[in-house]
DNA sequence: GTCTATATCTTGATAGAC
DNA sequence: GTCTATCAAGATATAGAC
């Protein structure tokens, strides 16, 4: 499949323009001319980019990966304690969460896997292994420096946390006083915290 | 609106069926079309029975959160200590996803909220409200009890539960060796626990 | 690389006979 | 209540000129 960094200027713009749609209205709510538009080509232009909807709904997950995983070596870089590595874990989904309800593109794409060609699926289930591989390595570190409870495993700790994120998106969209992926994440931060 | 109650047993048929094709592939991934072939009837039938798709979804969704008030009264009922509680409220949601990895109803709703007609969007808010209404009210009496930890307020146990259980599921469908909503709640509830 | 034009299919919804 | 027939709109995708 073609990846993200070979693309020309214009085939990244209609990927921005994707990623935004699959984030508000999900892969079976937008259409090529819906992109065409925010790109301000016709339709048959973006065909000319991506051949089908299924290869340019990959694109777009495959570059949301690859962006999160350059998230994750930053954090590392600028935090050491494991709280203050997953407060900045959960302000990526907050940053997201914060511009118009947008949900994480695999966040949506996993929900309506069941519609999905297999090569959104298999880009959707890199995400998030990344991201459980990930959460699990700092929560060993963080156990093992003594800064997190060791009440939970560490892959417990990653796959409830994550749940959490994604979970706290969609119920922030359904209803009115849902408090975002920061807050709720903060939650079980606190109980797995030594007081 | 129509009333999931005061409906004929062939427009039962209908809401059995796209309820199911909700859960799977979500509100703008089926179509009358899908319903009728499931029912045993022809397209403009389905629209006898409900002359709009969004308010088709919208019974779908009050008869779901009816059936779930049933099943938090039965649990009150079946269960006194908050943990016993907890535990069945996550069955509830373990059951639906056990059935071919099935979304719950407003989960995926809640997903689609951006565009839903506004009949739906309130149907799927009531579901939320009545649920996080009753894991505070679960969670406030737990930790009057001392059975369940007060290092977090009943509410903000409420969201975080609910927030898992609805991640869990997603989650669930993107990755391969996902666990589950029962097998990730019960991680939480482990930290909630007194040892 | 972008366009016009078009093919083909599916969508939600309506009209009107039985 | 269910059907056949049909509509107008929108979907993904392709052909071929510029």
């Amino acid at each position: 499949m073609k990846h993200f960094s070979e693309i020309s200027a214009t085939a990244e713009r209609v990927v921005d323009a994707a990623e935004s749609l699959i984030q508000e209205r999900g892969y079976n709510g937008f259409s090529y001319d819906d992109v065409a538009k925010l790109v301000g080509i016709k339709k048959p232009s973006i065909h000319h980019h991506f051949a089908t909807k299924g290869e340019l709904a990959a694109v777009v997950a495959q570059r949301y990966t690859h962006r999160f995983k350059e998230s994750l070596l930053q954090i590392e870089g600028h935090h050491v304690k494991a709280q203050d590595r997953l407060t900045a874990y959960a302000d990526l989904f907050e940053k997201t969460f914060s511009t118009n309800k947008h949900l994480c593109v695999c966040g949506m794409l996993g929900a309506e896997s069941s519609s999905l060609p297999d090569l959104v699926n298999h880009e959707v289930e890199r995400f998030f292994d990344v991201n459980v591989d990930w959460l699990t390595h700092i929560a060993q570190d963080g156990q093992r420096a003594g800064q997190l409870l060791s009440v939970l495993s560490p892959e417990g700790i990653a796959e409830t946390y994550l749940s959490i994120l994604e979970g706290a998106m969609i119920v922030g969209r359904g209803m009115q006083k849902g408090t975002g992926p920061s807050h709720v994440a903060s939650h079980f931060l606190k109980a797995l915290t030594i007081a």
